[in-house]
Order: structure tokens, then C-alpha cells, then sequence
DNA sequence: TTCCGGTAGGATG
DNA sequence: AGCGTCATCCTACCGGAA
């Protein structure tokens, strides 16, 4: 494939050309770059993996999406335009008026951070190019390799190929979380309400400081960057702006080991602003960019401002919102605020493997590790998520929200398993779990007994008592205050939870439904597992739960049910069994549930199978479909989401 | 009907 | 040969409750 020096544009001689990766954007220390040849060559190692194959995939699916897009821009008659000019331009006048130029705010970010920080405890590799990370995955580049076009998120395999000197670092969090905090309390002396946005980056609310020691911001400036230098022999950038989103996109102007400043005047910001390329703009990657250059013609900021009646038009409120803001310069200016954690995850890739019993090895692990968190900070979850990636790299996601929150990691297994049992056989090279909906959720299912799924009904003994000693165990008051682990009033809790279906004295319910719920047991690779029917004969009627989702709130998972008619009569197929045999029955059972299982990973497999183009329009018309009946008016169908928050609100304060 | 909680997928840094 | 980890937010969609 040596066609470099062919002069032909056509993208059939040059197909990297079409390969888009997030590799020869614009980044600090690029600027030499030979970019078609970082793109030649990561596209020739990259070509025919699977890897590729899902890029491409998603690429698809994007301009499929552009393409949706572009057909609804078409749709718009003037009419329908002048009326969202109209309120965009209501909106532009409202944003506008939360203007605030009243704070100064600065964004610090280390130069080359974990790379700097490796340089400085083994200073031979000064001057070298050099990257933090492995064979599949960099982490942090020096300005040196940056010089190759070896950068972070690169898979070390590709820099060593556009590199073949440079050296690889193992990444070492220890060292860089002690930096990290010597740089923190550095900021701490200018902003002791700082925001830390990562181990390298930190926004300061600078305008006290300047007030109090009568000091110009870019005075100030130089210094905090000394004082950093001096504690921790590194350099940083810094970007000082009236809001963290400018303040961020000016700390990469003269980086690295440089600072710009944008005054605090309105003038000024609409100038800087239109000309910048949105790329720059954090919460806008590599899809929004391609979306509104492609659909709207939009390149630069002062473009989004123009632009805006078609966001009103085409977008979410809040996607317009944050585009228009971003046209106007506007960005987060309010003070920090503590932020409670959301959630909680850990996930490992391997290499692709079906293997059941490594899957169940990795669980354990998972579980355990997780659970270690979760037990670090207090917490304890209602929700857990399987995260899978198949073979193919298809990323896909399976959740349980459970009755009451949970930490152990017998517990975390338990639900993990279920999870995963339900999409085996599968070939997979990532696993990951991830609790969320934590005890300090304030308004949680928990506090709210009158809200009941089928569990409640089945449970053994009064059920309402229990949900009450579910609240009195004090699950609403983890959130602010540590739980000593040896004294774990949740997890007598949980056994009750899940022993459900055991020893459950149906007669002493009311309940309508006499039922029980065939819970799949652990997850076995070794099919040893016992089944949680045994020992009762009471069964009337059997919920095979496919979905093995406690709520059974999922449309798409079916539950059917087996019944027992006269006590021996499978309603299902008319098999005939005594209520005496017990096991029998249960495989019955569970032959049922097989059978449902396959005909869904079958049904699964045909949609997989169908070409590309043809699963796209079927998502395009189950979108359209809903968009004419549920929201006539924004989010297009597949409308692009951006993440408003994300200069608005504050990064979790982690000091 | 509308609102809310739950699930799934995706974008971003 | 080979492409990570973690957290957050957003949208779509569905079904049940108010």
C-alpha cells in the first residue's frame, strides 16, 4: 500500500482518508504533525480488525444520522424557520442576560502530566519520546513522541509504528495522585474552594485573590504556575477567561508552559469566540462537530449564534441551550458545590473468549473489587449494571434495580450473574459492573413502601414491616455518614430480599397473585447449580421470568407463566407431573425457560445478521414512529445530546 | 393525559 | 497480534401511577 505519492484525491486510492479517527485533531505539541501520514498508518495497522469493522459500523450509523438530519433541515419551510428564529432569538436575549463578568476564573492544566511526572523520577528520559501506558492503550504522550503523532488514547502497537524509538511507561497512579496533590495544594493558597477536574486539571475562582492582594490576574497567574513549578518541578498551562468554559479552552492557547488571558469584557469574548472552532469547545467531540459541520455548515462559535433557530427547531431545549450559550460565550461561572457520586463501576477487557467459567471468575473479581468501593465510601446501591463487550466490540449494557440497596459482594455476584446468564452463549472481551441509585437518593424506592413490584407480594412474613425496617436501617442516612463495615444492617436485609422464593409461607399471604418466582440460582458455568424450587410443593404457578428483572418493568421481556394445572398439568404444553416430583418439575421449568431464551437469542441473532443498512432503518423508523406521536416538536429522531452540565455545574471537588 | 422510574445506548473527557 | 478505565450526562422508549 504504498500509494502515498499518488496525486489522486479520489478516496478509493486513499481510503484512510475515510478512516476518521480522533487522532489528527488539533492538540498542543501536534503542530508539525505529517498528518495524512499519522492517519496512512493508522489506518493500514488498523484495517480488517474487528476493532475497524466496529469504527466503521458506528461511522454508519452517523451518517445515517447526519443524513436523518439533513432530511428534517430540508423539511423546515420558511414559515416554521421565522417562527423558531423568533424563539431563538428570545432564548439569545435570556442567556445572554445571565451574562456574568463579574468573576475571574483561571483553568490550570499540567503539561504532558503523567508523562512529566515519569521524566521526573527517572530523568533519563528527558528529551526522549517517550509515552505512559501499554501496548493497547497510551495514556499520556511527551512533547517529544507528540512530534510522531503518538498521542493519548492511542494504542501503543500504532505510536510504536509511527515511533519505533520511543519508550513505554508503565502507568503508575500512586505517583501521579502524589503530584497531583502537591499541585493541589498549590491551588488551594489562590482558591480554597478550587474545583479538581482530574489528577491534571483544576478550575479557580481567581477573583478574590486578585481583590485582596491588589495584584493583576496575569500576575497572579504567573505565579501560581511558579509556585506549581517550585513544588512539583512541572509545568502547567494556564487559561484565565470570566467563565470555566473559556477559561478551558484558553489554558490550551499557549500550551505548553504558557498562559493566555481573556479579558473580562464583552467585546473581547464575542471577538475570541468567532473564530474559534467548536472543536475546541469541551462537550463538543468528534460526532457533534461532524453533525453541525455537516448538517448546518457551523465550523466556528459565531457560527452556533447564527445558526440558532435550527437548534430550536431540530435540537433538545437543552441541546439548543447549550449551543447558543456556547455561541454567546457564555460558560459556568457560579461557585463550586459539592456533588454526591452518582455511581460506582469497575470493568475489565481480555482478550475474546466464551469461556463461561473465566466469565464467572471475572464476576468474582468484579464483584469484589466493587464492593471494596462501595464499602470505602459508605455506599450501598439499588442498581446494577452489566456492562458487556462482545467480540465484535459491541458495547451492550443489562440493569436490575433491586428492592433494597445492597454492597456485599455476594450479593453484587448473585444479581451480576443472573445478568450475564441471560445473554449467554456469547464471546466477550470486556466485562464491567456498575452500581448505582446509591442509599442517598433521597427520594429512593426505599422511602417509599407504597411502591411495589412483585417481590412484595412474595415475600416471606409481612412484607411492610420489612420494607419499614428497610427504612429504619438507617439505608437514607448512608449518604452523609460512614457505616462502620463490621455492623451491616443491610445485609441481614438483603438475605431476606433474596431468599425470597425459599421457605415462602404463601399461606399466610393474601396476595392475589400465589406465585413464585423461578429466580435463576448463581450463575454455574458448571451447570451444578441447585434450583431454589426444591423442597417446596406448593407451587401453583410458576413465573418464568425471562427478563430476570425484579421489577419486571421492561416492555420488552415477556413473562409467561407455567402453571401447574389440577397441581400436575404443565399449562404450557400438557406435560404431566405430580406435585411429588419435584425435580422434574423443575427442569420442566426450566426447559421452558431454554426454550424462551434461545428463541430470543435468535431472534436476536437475525437482526444482528441483517446488513447494516437495514438495521439502521429499522431504528430510524421505530424513532419516527414515536417522534410523530410522543415529541412532535424537539429532539429529531437520534437527536444528539450535549452534555449542558458539563460546564455549567461543577466537577465533584475531590481534595 | 402527564409524570416518573427503569432500561438501553451513546457522547464526552 | 493488538484499541482502556471511569464517571457523567443525555435521549429514546416503555409502562404504571397519579
Amino acid at each position: 500500500m504504498e500509494k502515498s505519492e499518488e496525486t489522486s484525491s479520489s478516496s478509493s486510492s486513499r481510503p484512510w482518508e475515510s478512516y476518521h479517527t480522533v487522532y489528527t485533531n488539533a492538540k498542543a505539541g501536534m503542530d508539525g504533525v505529517d498528518k495524512e501520514k499519522v492517519q496512512r498508518v493508522v489506518y493500514e495497522m488498523s484495517k480488517g480488525s474487528k476493532y475497524f469493522e466496529n469504527e466503521e459500523r458506528k461511522e454508519a450509523y452517523m451518517k445515517q444520522k447526519i443524513e436523518n438530519m439533513r432530511a428534517q433541515r430540508a423539511n423546515l419551510k420558511p414559515a416554521d424557520l421565522s417562527h423558531y428564529q423568533r424563539i431563538a432569538d428570545k432564548r439569545i436575549a435570556e442567556l445572554e442576560a445571565t451574562r456574568d463578568l463579574t468573576r475571574t476564573w483561571l483553568h490550570v492544566d499540567m503539561d504532558a502530566f503523567y508523562a512529566a511526572v515519569e521524566t521526573l523520577s527517572n530523568p533519563s528520559l528527558k528529551g526522549r519520546p517517550m509515552a505512559v501506558g501499554t501496548m493497547s492503550m497510551i495514556s499520556t504522550a511527551n512533547y517529544e513522541a507528540r512530534k510522531f503523532g503518538v498521542r493519548a488514547a492511542m494504542p501503543g502497537f500504532i505510536a510504536c509504528k509511527l515511533c519505533p524509538e520511543l519508550i513505554f511507561v508503565p502507568t503508575d497512579f500512586k505517583k501521579y495522585t502524589y503530584y497531583s496533590d502537591l499541585t493541589r495544594k498549590v491551588f488551594q493558597e489562590y482558591d480554597p474552594n478550587f474545583m479538581a477536574a482530574s489528577l491534571d486539571e483544576a478550575y479557580l475562582d481567581m477573583t478574590n485573590v486578585c481583590k485582596e492582594r491588589d495584584i493583576t490576574v496575569a500576575e497572579v497567574t504567573e505565579e501560581l504556575r511558579q509556585n506549581v513549578y517550585k513544588a512539583t518541578g512541572l509545568t502547567c498551562s494556564a487559561g484565565v477567561a470570566p467563565n470555566r468554559l473559556l477559561a478551558k479552552v484558553c489554558s490550551d492557547i499557549n500550551k505548553p508552559n504558557g498562559q493566555f488571558l481573556l479579558p473580562n469584557d464583552r467585546a473581547a469574548i464575542m471577538t475570541f469566540i468567532s473564530s474559534l472552532p467548536i472543536r475546541k469547545i469541551g462537550g463538543i467531540g468528534k460526532v457533534t462537530e461532524h453533525i453541525l459541520k455537516d448538517v448546518f455548515e457551523i465550523k466556528t462559535c459565531e457560527d452556533l449564534l447564527q445558526k440558532s433557530s435550527f437548534f430550536c427547531a431540530l435540537f433538545s431545549p437543552s441541546s439548543a441551550d447549550f449551543f447558543i450559550s456556547v455561541g454567546l460565550g457564555l460558560g459556568g461561572t457560579d461557585a463550586p458545590q459539592v456533588r454526591s457520586r452518582k455511581s460506582m463501576s469497575n470493568e475489565r477487557t481480555f482478550s475474546a473468549t466464551k469461556d463461561e467459567t473465566f466469565f464467572h471468575q471475572k464476576l468474582v473479581e468484579l464483584s469484589e473489587m466493587l464492593s471494596a468501593d462501595m464499602e470505602k465510601e459508605g455506599l450501598h446501591g439499588r442498581t446494577l449494571t452489566l456492562k458487556l463487550k462482545t467480540a465484535s466490540f459491541e458495547v451492550k449494557t443489562r440493569a436490575l434495580t433491586l428492592q433494597s440497596s445492597i454492597r456485599s459482594s455476594k450479593d453484587i455476584l448473585k444479581h451480576a450473574s443472573k445478568l450475564l446468564k441471560a445473554e449467554l452463549p456469547v464471546s466477550l472481551r470486556l466485562i464491567g459492573l456498575r452500581m448505582s441509585h446509591f442509599n442517598e437518593d433521597k427520594d429512593g424506592t426505599l422511602s417509599d413502601p407504597t411502591q411495589r413490584t412483585l417481590l412484595n407480594y412474595i415475600k416471606p412474613g409481612d412484607d411492610n414491616t420489612n420494607l419499614v425496617d428497610d427504612e429504619h436501617s438507617d439505608v437514607k442516612d448512608h449518604c452523609y455518614t460512614y457505616t462502620n463495615p463490621s455492623r451491616d444492617p443491610l445485609s441481614e436485609l438483603n438475605d431476606n430480599n433474596e431468599q425470597v422464593v425459599e421457605d415462602n409461607g404463601l399461606e399466610d399471604h393474601e396476595c392475589k397473585d400465589q406465585l413464585n418466582a423461578v429466580k435463576s440460582s448463581e450463575f454455574d458455568p458448571q451447570g451444578t447449580e441447585t434450583h431454589s424450587l426444591e423442597g417446596r410443593n406448593q407451587d401453583q404457578l410458576t413465573m418464568i421470568d425471562f427478563s430476570e428483572n425484579e421489577t419486571g418493568s421492561s416492555s420488552s421481556h415477556h413473562k409467561e407463566a407455567l402453571i401447574w394445572l389440577e397441581d400436575y398439568k404443565c399449562s404450557l404444553c400438557g406435560v404431566e407431573l405430580p406435585p411429588s416430583f419435584l425435580e422434574e418439575r423443575q427442569e420442566h421449568a426450566d426447559f421452558h425457560l431454554a426454550e424462551k431464551m434461545q428463541m430470543e437469542e435468535e431472534s436476536a441473532h437475525a437482526y444482528r445478521n441483517l446488513p447494516l443498512k437495514n438495521r439502521m432503518r429499522q431504528k430510524e423508523a421505530v424513532v419516527g414512529q414515536s417522534k410523530g406521536r410522543k415529541r412532535p416538536k424537539h429532539s429529531p429522531s437520534n437527536g444528539k445530546h450535549i452534555p449542558i452540565d458539563a460546564f455549567f455545574s461543577k466537577a465533584s471537588h475531590n481534595l
